[in-house]
DNA sequence: GCTCAAATGTACCACCCGGTCCAATATAGC
DNA sequence: GCTATATTGGACCGGGTGGTACATTTGAGC
């Protein structure tokens, strides 16, 4: 489904990667909409727990997850965002997905908030906006990233937009006391 | 294909939405995919003519043109960007489908980057950064922005994302000279 | 070892999909 | 008006789709 899309992926295909039976699909998912959802919620967990590795809150382990991220798009051929490449084609599908979508998008989003409250409870930054509101700048400069380097396949949308997310993020840093 | 997809639109769909026969659809275009570029290109024939109307090489007309932006997308109901809700399943579907994809994108960048060329030729803007890559940072804030906004269905992410991205470029208006 | 529910295999289905084929019709050029 | 070509109508098709039905096997608990 990350490679192909929801509906360029049928449950044959899947099946048959699975070395598994109709009946075995029917029994723990109610549709293929459902098993799209447990699979985006499994990109996600693939996603968050590498992130987790990063202490996002200090500057160099925000880089380092950042260096990665695009590493990682590099190395998985410019198929683009684990979560984010399943998310348009599902918020068409239907409003159970999209909700679902938003769901995985705003977890994402909560565990950024907690690297900039660290950052902030600590003065590293000092801004008027919300830590939520800057995982949200983060996550759509991550996104359209991802987007456009996939489209083009070429790492440099991704380099440009976290840099650019980086260096907003570095501007948030007090100026030290006179 | 820009409300529910590529996938998620038939040819019958569209024929029925057209009052058209498939001898018709065949008679101009050689595959569903070969309309789907089409389709493509039209979009973004309709995203760039109401991008003209704007003086993106002011800083007025580049806000401006954010908030159209944004405007737009609350009118169409949190759909997405024409161009870029098309995008990611183009991408996944054929390599064909993809490098239209990119031109569309590649398009719209030369448009940005000639507003960028014209700001920073009139002393309005200074930086290391090529006006083209300017303005692919630019398109990957939009992009980006549009991408949570759908899935969310909130204004938000595309508020803050366009707004980072103004913000960044203003900060390249150079200092007064001394 | 028996029981019963959970898990799995298999066959099947109605429907929809993109695409083809060929006949019918309009239209432009003379 | 005749012809040649562009355009359109409509029937048809093979294959693939998600989903269902039901029989069978597995395995846990007693």
């Amino acid at each position: 489904m990350y490679e192909r899309g929801l509906r360029g992926t049928s449950l044959e295909d899947i099946l048959r990667a699975a070395d598994a039976g109709k009946s075995q699909m029917y029994h723990y998912f109610s549709s293929k909409d459902d098993l799209a959802a447990a699979v985006l919620e499994h990109q996600l967990t693939q996603v968050l727990g590498q992130q987790q590795r990063f202490r996002l809150e200090t500057w160099s382990g925000l880089r380092a997850w950042f260096d990665v991220l695009i590493e990682g798009q590099k190395a998985r051929e410019f198929r683009g965002c684990p979560v984010g490449s399943l998310a348009v084609e599902m918020s068409a599908t239907s409003e159970e997905l999209r909700a679902s979508v938003a769901e995985a998008f705003l977890h994402w989003q909560s565990t950024l908030e907690q690297a900039f409250e660290k950052m902030r409870s600590r003065g590293r930054i000092e801004t008027d906006d919300t830590p939520a509101e800057l995982a949200q700048t983060t996550l759509a400069a991550i996104q359209g990233g991802y987007l456009l380097s996939t489209a083009e396949q070429d790492l440099q949308p991704m380099v440009r937009s976290l840099k650019l997310v980086y260096t907003h993020l570095r501007s948030l840093i007090p100026r030290a006391l006179p």
